[in-house]
DNA sequence: GTGGTCTAGACCACA
DNA sequence: GTGGTCTAGACCACG
C-alpha cells in the first residue's frame, strides 16, 4: 500500500491519511478483513506522530471503514450499505464537484468518461483473489 | 440569488460562500457577464463580515470565475475551457468521492445516475439568454 | 457550573468531562443555546491540557449535544428526539445497572424511586427561565 | 449460559465477561451456588486468555458476587443486602443514564417502562429454585 | 481570541 | 507489543 502526503496542503495530514486509506480500500490495495499497520509503525514510516495516525484510524473507525480490536489492531470492514445520510452528503458534494465542472466548460459525457474510468479501476484485484 | 451558510459546520465561511456563488453560476442563477452584490451588501445581508466576503471574493476571481474591477464592482466570466491542472484536480476529487461510494456499497449504476440528475438540474436558464 | 474530575479514576478524563457537562445540560445548570467556556479558559480552570477538553467538545459535538462554531466557541444544542440506535444502547445500559442491583437485593420499588427521584432533580431551573 | 463478547468493543474483554456473567446471574442463567465453568474451560470456549477469564473472576469476587475455592472452583453467593456504597455509586450511574435520556428527549414515563420490563424479565427461573 | 492541528515523548491498560 | 490517554507548548486558519 502506498500512501501519499502533502506537508504543504492545506488539508489537514490525518485527513489525507484517512482519505488515502479510503481509496486504498475502495481499490482493492486493502481488501476486506486486511490488517492495516500498527498505528507506530504507520507514524515512523510516514514520519509523522503516533496521534496523527491515532486520528486518522479513529475517524476511519467511527465511519465504519475499519474496526479496532484491542488484541490485534485494526482492520478493514466489509462493505456497507448506502444509507440515506451518505446520500445526502453525496449529492451535496457532486452538486459541488460538477457544478465546477460545467463552469469549467467540461461536457456532461467527458465527466461521466471520467467517472466511468475511475468506477472501473477500482478492486481489479478483487477477482483474483479468489 | 439565494445563498445559505451554516456557521456551525466546520467548512469556512468565505469557503461555503464561494461554493454558493460556483453553485448558483453553474444553475444559471447567476448568468455570465451579471453583476456580483457588492462586498459590503452582501456581508451586510448574510451578517458576516466584510473581510469573509472579501475573501471568496479573491477566490473566485483567482480560480478565474469572476473579474472584479474596481469601477464596476465583481462580474461573472465567460465560461472556461478545461485546463489541464484542473482535470488533474477533478479526478482527484472524483477519485475520493466513488472511493467511498464503492465502499458504502453504492453501485456504479446508481452513481451515474445521480450525476444525470445533477447535471440536469443546471442551466435551465441559460437558453433565455440566448 | 461546577465540574469535578477524578484524576486518579480510571475513567479518562475527557470522558469525565463529557459526562459532567451532558449532566450539567440535563439538569438545567447550562441551558439550550448558552455557551459553554472555552476550550483554553475551561482547559486552565480545570488545570488539564488544551487538547483534553478539545477531545471531550469534539466528543459532545459528534453526539449532537453541543455545536462549534468558529466564530463564538460552544455552545449547547436543543433537545433532541430519541433513535432507536440510542433506545438500544439505553436498554443495554440499564440491563447491566439493573442486574447488579437485583443480585444486590435492592427492590424494584427502591430502583425505581431512585429513577423518579433523580428524574425530578432535573430542569428544574428551567420554568425559572422564563 | 451463553457469553457474548465483541472483540472489536471498546469495553475491555474481561469487563464484558464480567458483565455478561453479572446479568446471566441476575436473569437466573446462573443461580446461586452454581458452580461456574473452570478459567481454563471457559478462556478455551470463548477462545480468549486465561489471564482475561481470571481477571473478569476476580473483579466478580472482589465485588462479592463469586466465591472461589481453591478445590471446588467459582460458584455463585447468595443475594447480598445493598450497601451504602453500592447505593452511591449507582445513583451516580444512573445520574449519567437519565441524563442522556433526558437531553436526548425521552419522558420519564417511557423510561421508566423500559426499567421495569427489564426488571420484569430477571429471575423467572428463580421461583423454580425453591 | 477562537478552535484546529501537530509534535515529541511519556505512561498506562489490555491481552 | 497493541492502542488509549495525557502533557506542554507550538503554529495556523478563521473571522
Amino acid at each position: 500500500m502506498i500512501l501519499k502526503l502533502n506537508f504543504e496542503n492545506e488539508i489537514p495530514i490525518y485527513v489525507q491519511l484517512r482519505n488515502q486509506i479510503v481509496m486504498a480500500i475502495a481499490h482493492g490495495d486493502l481488501s476486506q478483513g486486511e490488517k492495516l499497520p500498527t498505528i507506530r509503525n504507520l507514524a515512523e514510516d510516514l514520519g509523522i506522530n503516533n496521534m496523527t495516525v491515532n486520528k486518522a484510524y479513529a475517524m476511519l473507525k467511527q465511519e465504519g471503514f475499519i474496526s479496532i480490536d484491542r488484541r490485534h489492531g485494526a482492520k478493514v470492514n466489509p462493505i456497507l450499505t448506502p444509507d440515506f445520510e451518505f446520500k445526502e452528503k453525496l449529492e451535496d458534494d457532486l452538486s459541488l464537484v460538477i457544478s465546477e465542472a460545467e463552469i469549467r466548460g467540461m461536457k456532461k459525457d467527458e465527466f461521466m468518461k471520467i467517472c466511468e474510468n475511475i468506477f472501473d479501476s477500482m478492486k481489479k484485484l478483487k477477482p483474483q483473489e479468489k
